[in-house]
DNA sequence: TCAATTACTTTTGCCGTAAAACTAACTCCA
DNA sequence: TGGAGTTAGTTTTACGGCAAAAGTAATTGA
């Protein structure tokens, strides 16, 4: 059966809303949307009509739960009515997934860097691109994240892990693919996941922390990621959490890059115990009890702990989200983690939730997906 | 001349929004107005002309600048046509002022504190209310701003400065004064000010630091200050800032209670001088070059700079006002607060405009009148 | 003196909104 | 088994806010 892709150009401000909580809470019913976007009954009916007769919406099945009352008809939209491709691109490699409308992956692919020359990149990016396509149909766009500073029109003003200062990577990924492309800063992309389709999709305000070889730092407030000039550097990358501890390349002690990055514990730990260890080898070790390896996580963990302490008390979020591929972390180190917590925080203050992604290989992909269908079909602000 | 009061209830969105607009800016003319608030000329008129006929705005003159093109005629508000009352209640004495629709000073007041009994507090309150009104026609409304956390109905649920815990102050000044009142933490209402009245007047984003007794926050973002259940705590207080620095009453080395406070400043230079010396003795002794004096200012400042550096990256504000009885500071120190902030600061990051205020008695109370102007006139929210 | 420019007002039509009335589809109880 | 009560969704209606367009006003400058 073939699906019919309509139109999901944005529209008036009411009606773009109703679309997009269907797109970020549904299946859900008319009476419980007009309640959540304060709308009568009857704004309901004429605003979400039209959308159903141009397919953006369908009705899926009733309530049935046994209340008195009419049974309600839940809206929701075809997630595989659209697909796109999402692409993370690190120093090493090029990851892609192709996702559907709520960016759950259908596909994935990924190539390894062969040289950080930006044709040879844009090279690996058109294969992984060439592979999801085989496997999905009808690709709308394409969504870039990558970790560095991205300017207008995909310009990559700097990426420090591939060398990279003012590439025109936008222009170059539109002639070398020939779909609509969109280039962000990677933990931008991750943020605008977690606002629609994670832990933060009903959050006012929330932040988001990512541990990988670098340390990233997003933040919604009143609903939109806050981004500046500056979104891209990597304000916390080098954040004061040990003034006794190792020192990173730019020559701060106890910096968030030398305690909290996947290389600070790995070598941390393998020059500890004399021989080399991988992440998780690390990270079992510690569990396991292994002195070294248990006082180097934990370190980790109480500077974790302090980080997101200094978030909670400066930007005020209702929950932290934390991501990235070391987001084990989180787990192996809670104690420590809470302990730096209490540290910075004041006892009388109310408790903040905090939420860890599955840190899959995808899970940035899946923000460059957000990244593109924000672009493409709906707005990338709140109505 | 007797001034007529028109009721300012809050109106309509758009209604509410100019109103507020000539509070904030004017005088000024209906086309700017028009363009700021992306509205139409037609609109402009439409909204504008009932709050002339019911008196809130006034025509105030005509821009005269020798372009081609009708002039425009400005709108402004009366300022005189409504009085308020702000107080600052600290743990030794209540200081007030009587205000006009600006929050401009009319006349201003004070009373030490014999006790800080609540019943004796709020005697000290009613006479520092009954001079101003001696003082100042007809005053509408009385705001309080008070260091701790207070809760809806002016209920103070903890003022570590008066020693006290989950007092019902606002149903008690309401008896006792015989005027609508409202009580908020000190630091949001100085927040609020400069939210309408100073220098964050225009911008969507912006922190603000406070320096005295203790040190204050407050962050605005998308043209509303952040609060939430934890505000009035004093989330920044106790902000580690020097690993070698001084200890504070709570056991933390180096914290921001430690080293940026006024009683830190005038401790630490009066222990090392050995001989008592105040706030002012101590930062002119430091501009006059006494080695200790002066190294004492200089690790404050540094300290300050790391902070304002950590608010930087953290909440990501526009600009970032500085204020409180301890502001002197900021310009005694001035290097010292550059070298601190380029501590932590990428230098690749957009430069941060800082704003000091005058530090003078009266600006905690006139945070407190705003949230009375806002509160009984305007709502505190943006349109 | 008149054209150009900018500001502001008035008129008009259009569109979106909620209230109200109506229809629909269930549960529960006598 | 039928009717009352409840909740959901639709349709009709009146109202109000909006901008576009046309008009009026007040200046500068050629």
């Amino acid at each position: 059966m073939r699906i019919r892709t309509p139109p999901w150009t944005p529209g008036s401000g009411p009606s773009n809303a109703v679309a997009l909580e269907v797109l970020i809470n549904g299946p859900i019913s008319r009476s419980e949307i007009a309640r959540k976007l304060d709308l009568s009954a009857g704004s309901l009916t004429r605003l979400s009509t039209p959308l159903i007769e141009s397919g953006l919406l369908v009705e899926a099945g009733e309530r049935v739960d046994g209340r008195a009352g009419r049974p309600s008809r839940l809206l929701d939209i075809v997630p595989e009515s659209r697909h796109f491709i999402g692409l993370k691109l690190t120093g090493d490699e090029v990851l892609g997934v192709a996702t559907d409308l709520r960016a759950s992956v259908l596909a994935s692919a990924e190539v390894t860097l062969s040289s950080r020359e930006p044709a040879s990149v844009v090279g690996a990016i058109s294969q992984v691109v060439a592979a999801l396509r085989e496997r999905v149909a009808s690709v709308t766009a394409v969504g870039v994240g990558i970790g560095g500073l991205v300017a207008e029109h995909g310009v990559v003003r700097n990426a420090p892990f591939l060398g990279w200062a003012d590439i025109e990577l936008g222009a170059m990924l539109e002639t070398a693919i020939g779909l609509p492309t969109v280039i962000d800063n990677d933990v931008t992309a991750f943020t605008e996941y977690e606002r629609w389709f994670g832990a933060g999709r009903n959050a006012d305000r929330f932040a988001v922390l990512t541990l990988g070889a670098g340390i990233g730092y997003g933040l919604v407030v009143g609903g939109d990621v806050i981004v500046n000039e500056d979104s891209g550097i990597g304000l916390v990358g080098h954040w004061p959490l040990d003034p006794f501890g190792p020192v990173c390349a730019s020559g701060h002690r106890g910096c968030a890059q030398s305690v909290l990055t996947l290389s600070a514990i790995v070598q941390g730990v393998s020059t500890a115990l004399d021989r080399p260890v991988n992440y998780d080898e690390a990270l079992d070790l510690a569990i396991a009890g292994e002195p070294a390896a248990r006082r180097i996580v934990d370190d980790a963990g109480r500077g974790l702990g302090k980080l997101i302490a200094a978030v909670a008390n400066l930007a005020m979020p209702q929950l932290v989200v934390l991501g990235g591929e070391g987001v084990r972390l989180v787990d192996v180190a809670a104690d420590a983690v809470q302990e730096g917590m209490r540290l910075d925080r004041d006892p009388r203050t109310t408790p903040l939730p905090l939420f860890t992604t599955s840190g899959d290989n995808t899970e940035w992909c899946r923000g460059a997906a957000v990244i593109a269908i924000q672009t493409y079909v709906l707005g990338r602000h709140t109505a």
